[in-house]
DNA sequence: GATCTTCAGGTAATTCTACTACAAATTTTG
DNA sequence: CAAAATTTGTAGTAGAATTACCTGAAGATC
């Protein structure tokens, strides 16, 4: 094989997070190579501003060991590096850079929760299988009846969802505890979709109903953070991948995603609904408004 | 003054953001800039990969005005213009988010959802008062109990706050019905703290609940999306202005604001807590995480 | 163990890209 | 309408990224 047509590391992953990339490839590159991606990770915001000849004199190699480096981790050049490198710095910033400190002032930390939720919902949106959301979205504009399926935080998803979707004029509901799910479960049948939302998607509770349901005739859509049990017992599965996040004080993003997701979700099964029954849910959206003005007693905030 | 030294656009803004510095520095730019601005704006990924020469051709302008464009928006050159315009690009995509409408497609749709939550935290994020945060947080770090009120959508956001705040060991509620929420507001004495949350400020059961508190001496704080009535019944009110949604498309933005303001309030309250407070907090998380992995049954999602 | 093969990595040449100096064109102003 | 000022284009250049080619080392094969 050529030295210039080197087997590119396998670029699995959305190219979005360059930085990751180089650090998991590191292994499988040449020797010299390798020398040029510690060089990066040493320092990778300078590479921005550096040329190629001083990256190479940094690196202890020659120029064209730069480029090849650059092929190797999938960029197609050393000019492609530098945007994918800019582009994935804009993360890691965002997330490891600026962890939350005990130091931090409000402002900092105002800045901080903003920056990481911002990046977060970036990172879910590269992330975000379109098909499965159009399956979901088919099977979700079909049901006669929605039960949405969620436990501690995830439980506040659910609930936000069954507050979104009765609007198209489809029964919902969201137990919140254990046996109402299982009961709920237990009573759904062909036509029924249950939407299981779990960040973990090991919650047994939301298993077992999930599993419930399906035995029921239902289809079950599971939205987990990751790829998990509870996706097994799915017939769609919508996968939400957040930022990891490691320290004490991150966020909690994982909720914030998933909220988003049903937003998708109801917006979408609401343009797919047919004219008259969108119609319908602008009656229902002017009703709400006016009762809420003239009652100031409505459940809509 | 020499034409090579344009007034460069004032660069206020944290320079993060070059696709907003572009739209707004538009008009103040010079006729063939203005051009090369316009056609960056028209397909700015694209810029990422293509030569000065190219962008020049394209805006219908010479090569030294494309490098005079970058300059006058504050960049080093063209090169450094691909870098920034690329960091730019891994965060919010263009700040004009176009209204979602019937011919959509489904990548269309998810684009303009994030979008639109994403230009909303930063909308919500510039307008938040740092200083309302603070005595928020004043007020929380000493409270001896700590009840949300919220009633609907805004339950949601109640519900999430409660799941949060008692990692530092404060007891914490949130009843969602009218009824419970005025018994547990009856109960509330001096050195507990009443967090009423609502979008529109004026959800009657909200606003009881938050006066009797009030009455009964604990602090209370108000959480709105507007200058409102519930805010007049605060000791300390917190405006989340979130971005208008004239559509009837528009996802609910209000409460992924809120959250996101719990989000802070929650991580500036356990920041401010003592170095003891702190571990038993990280112990509690410890816990957690273990009695999940065991039991697969926990509340934490 | 010598020779052949293969591959990593460097040298030097090449192509193109970003940028500069200057001149033309346009607009503004008295 | 002429002169000044400012904007924009032309042509040239330094240097940046890339390519072609060559050398030396490591492994394989007889």
């Amino acid at each position: 094989m050529s030295s210039d047509t080197p087997h590119q590391l396998a670029t699995t992953e959305v190219d979005d997070n360059l930085l990751e990339v180089i650090t998991r490839g590191l292994p499988d590159l040449r020797k010299s190579e390798r020398r040029v991606a510690e060089a990066v990770l040493a320092d990778p915001s300078s590479v921005l501003s550096i040329t190629l000849a001083e990256l190479a004199r940094r690196s202890d190699v020659s120029e064209p060991t730069v480029i090849r480096f650059a092929l190797a981790i999938g960029c197609e050049g050393f000019r492609d590096l530098r945007v994918k490198l800019a582009r994935s710095l804009a993360f890691a910033r965002t997330t490891s850079h600026s962890a939350i400190s005990k130091t931090d002032d409000l402002s900092a930390l105002v800045g901080k929760v903003f920056d990481f939720n911002l990046s977060n919902l970036n990172w879910v949106r590269a992330r975000l299988d379109q098909q499965t959301i159009q399956q979901a979205v088919d099977a979700l504009r079909k049901a006669d009846r929605i039960e949405f399926f969620g436990y501690g935080a995830s439980g506040v998803v659910a609930l936000d969802a069954q507050q979104k979707f009765p609007l198209f004029g489809v029964p919902c509901g969201a137990p919140l505890d254990g046996h109402q799910m299982i009961m709920t479960a237990a009573m759904l049948q062909p036509g029924d979709v249950a939407v299981a939302i779990s960040n973990t998607g090991e919650t047994e509770q939301v298993r077992q109903a999930t599993r419930l349901a399906r035995e029921r005739g239902a289809t079950t859509i599971g939205i987990t953070g990751t790829q998990s049990p509870l996706l097994e017992d799915c017939d769609i599965g919508v996968l939400v991948e957040t930022l990891e996040n490691t320290d004490l004080y991150t966020p909690t993003v994982s909720r914030l995603s998933a909220m988003v997701v049903i937003d998708i979700l109801s917006t979408a099964v609401s343009l797919a609904r047919d004219e008259s029954d969108q119609q319908r849910f602008a009656q229902m959206k002017a009703v709400l408004a006016k009762t809420r003005a003239s009652n100031r007693d409505m459940d809509d905030d």
